[in-house]
DNA sequence: CTGAAAGCGCTAACAA
DNA sequence: TTGTTAGCGCTTTCAG
């Protein structure tokens, strides 16, 4: 029994011949381990734990997939839970996670809320946030700077000449993806001189319809913009064919500049300007940091903030050169 | 202790009074249920497994959905693995969610081997295929009928009038969404009288760039197809500005048909004709359906096929009446 | 309706 | 190097 178990287990303490013969009888019989009675005695379930906002979303998949490889890396098994972005159901599922005996949890969402925090600090197993980051800067988390990202989308759009510069914002509900970045915005527009007007403005959900709306919204003005952030991809796209059905040309007419870099980013015509955010290792860094917790490795930052660049392409005028004008202050 | 348990798995042979006073303790001591050794006692783990080719691909995330919609709506969690569409690797994830005792197994792949059968079926649990379907037709499976479908997007574009429909196809080893799709095309050029020919299909792999690609195979023949059958939508869209990108415009100069009717479809100028895949429900019925084998309810049809259709947008030309060719044939 | 007792299949000391 | 012995925290008879 007990030596079965060594040899399962990779245990060195098994004379060679011994442990052939155990080998061989598992083939014979078929047997298979017990993973669950395995847990029971061991306290390991080798299984984390995925609370994710919606599965079928470019950008969460992206960070699952980092997630995963990493995971599958270190031998853990992942229960993924889709809490469909409703807070009650990020607490319970969290709860039920840990009912499983999950040695650890990432946990991706929007908001961190004061329920949060009292379910996570009283788990007992380390839980690392992925792609966010609690207010109080306790837990450990892997994200970008949204604030700075927010901000350096717009200045590369005000360093290109242009005075009208519209944002279409997530909501602003989510601190980090929907406000900081908003606030990054404001800097920027700000720090050059440029006055903030609240229809330049367009609270969206980050869905592509939101880039149709804020288009919409946005062209009824007697002063159109001339350069349009959007907060993620699937906006920016919307804003670009929303300004295409009107007629009007990006590049030439207006700039557009997204954030994400998903997959649909290059499949566009003209191919979309974005602020890239290193999705893939956003989840794979979590779910390293998260090991590292569960094997009481020393962690010297348990806030990690990866790097964002701008990648150009045709959404946005390579030329600096521009008809400006003076009318937008 | 017996009577915690009776409590907290909603046994009615408990004196209501005693149940407040067993719930005022768990409320108490923050008692937590270990679901590890629950599962070891009852032999259920109210887990179930999940194998995917790609985290990341709509497709698959929208049928991943669907699962684990119902998974949660029949209190199961989900153990998500990602195969990377890599044959052993499915092999062995299935065999580690045995293991882990999952109560059933969800899988979705591409081809279904010998070796897959082997595991499949000497599994102690109930196994469901969800958009795939095995060759020989043992197993539970939820898919469409993939040659019907070619058929109909081939014949379709025959409809409007075209004698020179191309296709690109998937990988041919892909026996279902690669072959038979390709098989349904080939069936209604034969019975509308089309001469097949080899320089009218492109074998891609689903992706954008295939679409790109076989656009420029098709563009350098003599007799450029005037329509293009694409056996999933990103092609289809990798196809369209492939055909943009010359200079040529869709559905004026080319027809385009996709497959699948993920998100993109609606998210690119002309809009996507495509054939719609019931993708979430693929998912959803697939786990409905294993729901019932976990609980040995009858099952009367292991093999549901569900329907497709074709949603017509603008990258098929609306009017039927078209400056027809002869030398087609 | 409640409590006592026997495992579920394994791991982890401990002894041998 | 191997076998023995306790549990891990629950469910499930079975008495009472």
């Amino acid at each position: 029994m007990a030596t079965v178990s060594r040899v399962v287990n990779g245990n060195p303490n098994v004379k060679p011949s011994t442990r052939k013969k155990v080998l061989a009888a598992i083939e014979q019989l078929g047997y298979r381990p017990n993973a669950v009675a395995r847990g029971l005695a061991s306290k390991r379930t080798t299984t984390v734990g995925v609370v994710i906002p919606d599965i079928a979303s470019p950008f969460f998949a992206e960070l699952a997939r980092g997630i995963d490889d990493i995971a599958s890396m270190y031998k853990y098994n992942i229960i993924l839970c889709d809490s469909d972005e409703r807070i009650e159901r990020e607490l319970h599922l969290t709860n039920t996670l840990l009912e499983k005996q999950v040695d650890g949890i990432v946990f991706m969402g929007r908001e961190i809320t004061e329920n949060h925090m009292q379910v996570f600090t009283t788990a007992s197993v380390p839980i690392v946030l992925a792609g966010t980051k609690d207010p109080t800067g306790q837990l450990p988390s892997v994200d970008i700077s949204h604030y700075e990202a927010g901000y350096d989308a717009t200045k590369h759009l005000i360093e290109k000449g242009h005075k009208r510069v519209a944002m279409v914002t997530g909501p602003l509900i989510d601190p980090l993806a929907g406000m900081r970045r908003f606030e990054g915005y404001k800097k920027a527009l700000d720090e050059a001189g440029l006055t903030f007007k609240d229809s330049y403005v367009y609270n969206g959900n980050f869905r592509y319809e939101s880039g149709l709306d804020a288009v919409e919204q946005f062209m009824s003005l007697v002063e159109q913009p001339t350069a349009i952030f959007a907060a993620s991809d699937e906006m920016a796209v919307g804003v670009i064919h929303g300004i295409q059905d009107r007629g009007l040309r990006v590049p030439e007419d207006v700039d557009v500049i997204g954030f994400d870099n998903i997959r649909l980013a290059e499949m566009v015509r003209p191919r979309l300007t974005t602020v890239v955010q290193p999705m893939y290792d956003i989840g794979a860094v979590a779910m390293r940091l998260l090991t590292k917790y569960m094997n009481n490795e020393k962690v010297e930052n348990h806030i990690v903030i990866l790097p964002h660049r701008i990648e150009e392409r045709q959404s946005t005028k390579s030329n600096a050169g521009f008809d400006g004008e003076k009318e937008a202050e």
